[in-house]
DNA sequence: CCGGGCATCGATCAAAAGGTGGAGACGCCC
DNA sequence: GGGCGTCTCCACCTTTTGATCGATGCCCGG
């Protein structure tokens, strides 16, 4: 298991980071970067042509497919290399995609080189490594009654966020009053409060919805 | 002014994010690398011993002083280096404290390192470079009324924003409730809607309350 | 010293939102 | 087939919010 170096491919939308990951983890004894890519879909291609054993994942791209997809499509093969995502912030709405996709690991950039290497040594024997920040709420999560709205529901609330009234959502949805005041009803219930603006900051902290 | 090469700083609290902007920047002809800073405070004191042409700063450190408070903190001295902001994200939360500050450019780190090499001496020559989706948003602001909320009613939006009733803003703020209607009714001529969920939307989009 | 912005409060009235207690239709799974 | 969850809708009522008039005191700058 150990004859040979750990290969690592890089996929980052920002050419200063890919440098920085390239300067940062070239200097250890190990590692070979064998290849960059700039979107995911690239990723994907690159992780699927095989020769890489951990693949360092953001989540934000540009535009077009995410990390998280990329991390499902790249983790659903047999053969597959491990993934590790290395990404600037964390929610719930981040985090918990990536994981259920498959990612092995969840890095913050701000971590510190000798702390970035060792996850890549983990995530090639097939280990965990979280961010203690991602350890954190996910632990919280588990403890929390999980409050996941329907699809339905988040449309709502998703609409609601946006400062429309219950008039104007019931419109866009083809819907009439009362199924939204329905709906936001059981929002309400789900998410422990009494009002729309809780409700919407309430989600915006649980990563329900964006913006 | 051509004597000698340019002296860069480089301000972020992600090693990652440093190496990275290094390994871009040393490949340039011209360019000197004389310090880097993993907190703002430290980028002032550097930046206030002299010797440095420009100073890229992030504008999110881990805490304490951010990089707008440093910029600040450094164009205020006569001599002081161009401070050139590199950040990942822009809103008009970040860009226009930072513009106010004194910075003399303001990049988006998926800029590619060409763009990044000109944007350094463009910023060293003391003449100003704009990423593209910035200068979009700058022009917007100055075509639209500047509708700018007093103290008063920051703060009570930002209690309205974490879903506050009237009722309880009042208690918070020691006001009546007819206090409390009467900053709204302001706060929603401002921006333009018409109720508060909406203008928890409104105001988040334009950074003048956060999260 | 006067005008204007700011912050504070009051009273009404109309509209919107929320609370309660339903009900029917649909799909899914055991 | 029966239960369960989801999505849809209704009626009635209370509470909250917003709209529109006000008013007062304070401070600051021209």
């Amino acid at each position: 298991m150990n004859d040979h170096p750990i290969r690592i491919l890089i996929a980052d939308d920002h050419p200063v980071v890919r440098a920085g990951l390239r300067a940062v983890l070239e200097t250890e004894p190990g590692f070979t970067i064998v290849a960059e890519a700039a979107t995911a879909e690239r990723a994907v291609e690159l992780a699927a042509a095989g020769g890489t054993d951990v693949v360092l994942m953001d989540l934000q791209f540009g535009g077009g497919m995410n990390g998280s997809q990329a991390t499902a499509a790249i983790t659903a093969r047999p053969g597959a290399p491990r993934v590790l995502i290395v990404t600037t912030y964390d929610t719930d709405a981040d985090t918990l995609p990536a994981i259920e996709a498959g990612a092995t690991g969840y890095l913050l950039k701000d971590a510190p080189p000798e702390e970035l290497a060792a996850a890549v040594r983990t995530a090639a024997a097939g280990r965990t490594t979280l961010a203690p920040a991602v350890a954190d709420r996910l632990m919280n999560r588990l403890r929390a009654p999980h409050s996941s709205l329907t699809r339905r529901e988040t449309e709502v609330l998703t609409l609601v966020a946006e400062g429309l009234s219950n008039q104007r959502v019931s419109e866009r949805l083809h819907l009439t009053q009362a199924t939204v005041k329905s709906h936001l009803a059981h929002i309400y219930a789900k998410l422990g409060v009494d009002s729309r603006t809780a409700a919407v900051a309430a989600a915006l902290g649980l990563g329900i919805i964006r913006r």
